[in-house]
DNA sequence: AGCGTTTATAAACAAGCGTTTTAAATTCAT
DNA sequence: ATGAATTTAAAACGCTTGTTTATAAACGCT
């Protein structure tokens, strides 16, 4: 199929532009008002593309999202790849906290509002929820649960070292999540790289401590 | 204004009966759905009142919605009152958790699903939130505060403190927030006591250990 | 040129939403 | 009992939603 992008049609009717624009229109509505609010009149304005295309190119509205969550997480896990644990545990720790937060909190050049899509499939999940589970989600989380186990290894068992790791994951994502309830309690949650590093390093050490100090003592909890 | 609750309408016609019956419903629906998502319709089918009725008792959806949020909130509040700081920081944190926790987590029999209404508003906030926010959130906050204050006076300024008293509240939301990603990674989120209480403990030690524990050292982060 | 396919658009569709209207019941006060 | 006020209910209103249909324009090809 052979393009023709050397001759300017007087009306533009490059279809693998248009569909760009739709991706990328799609991409800023999806984020701010996850997959239900988000209309496909909005997006097809917003891409300056009559609604019935967005049909035509994407089948649906819900094939449309699941292009733009899954292409737009791919882009960016090849382009900054997730941390692994290495001989440090505690560097790796770190990393993957910092990556965390960049990652849910950063707003990006390349695609701005990535982690928002992530935030609403969370707490609103639609079909695509599966395979973002299983492509992104999952093989992270088994990624921090290895770095975990290598800070407590011998002190915790296994449910314990997936607890601890849901609370670290709880401490990056909730920045986001509840960003206008921490806003109105007079916290700013950054959104730069100077800002997310300070707060990562917070978190890093309340992970770090909590993780590999010693048991204070095991005493019995005297419910209130 | 006189009841005449004594002899039964052959058409049943007690106001403050169906008042009761669409509140009741407007909680469920409110709880699973959030405000936009929830319909008056499904509210009035539950209720088994008319559409019309919801008007006619509240004025309007957003009235029917800002009187479920508040009034729920109010009498779990009454009934529940949320642990202070007394002479024992340790304890208060603990108990702070568990209570978060349990608001977040439970279900009730009263209102079985308060922590989901919050759980929307932190999400995707509505005009009823300023008012959430000064009766039940920030008060609630500024006890964990003081909390934390006591656990690390002289070690943590100000703003770090209430830092690690958002991350202490993300660790307890966040099991309630993603909790449909979290039982898709094999957790198993708790909603009876017992489950509960094993979490807040787990998440108190934490907690306690991140707050307390001397600060290993400060040493300059390695950015990968 | 002309034909067939691909692509673009406008218009209509069916369904759902919150709300209002209209009118019929029921209760209360006189 | 009769008239006014309150409470219920059905229907319609106006709007938005995702999707489909019908039509027209632009292209590739012979």
């Amino acid at each position: 199929m052979p393009k023709s992008k050397s001759l300017p049609a007087l009306r533009e009717r490059d279809p693998d532009a248009r569909r760009e624009r739709i991706l990328a229109a799609a991409g800023e509505v999806f984020a701010k008002a996850g997959f239900e609010r988000g209309s496909v009149r909005e997006i097809s304005l917003k891409a300056q593309v009559n609604v019935a295309s967005i049909n035509y190119y994407f089948g649906s509205k819900a094939g449309l999202y699941r292009e733009v969550l899954l292409v737009s997480h791919q882009l960016l896990l090849e382009q900054e790849p997730p941390p692994q644990l290495t001989e440090e545990p505690e560097q790796s720790l770190r990393a993957w906290i910092h990556f965390c937060l960049r990652f849910v909190l950063m707003k990006r050049s390349a695609h701005p509002v990535l982690g928002r899509l992530m935030a609403h499939e969370m707490h609103h999940p639609t079909a695509a929820l599966g395979e973002l589970v299983k492509m992104v989600i999952k093989p992270n989380f088994a990624n921090l649960v290895k770095i975990v186990e290598a800070l407590t290894k011998g002190s915790l068992d296994k449910a314990q070292q997936e607890m601890a790791a849901h609370q670290i994951i709880a401490m990056c994502v909730h920045f986001d999540h509840s960003r206008e309830v921490i806003g109105r309690l007079g916290f700013a949650v950054p959104e730069a790289e100077a800002g997310i590093a300070r707060l990562a390093n917070s978190v890093a050490e309340m992970a770090l401590r909590g993780l590999t100090s010693k048991k204070p003592q095991t005493k019995k909890k005297s419910l209130a």
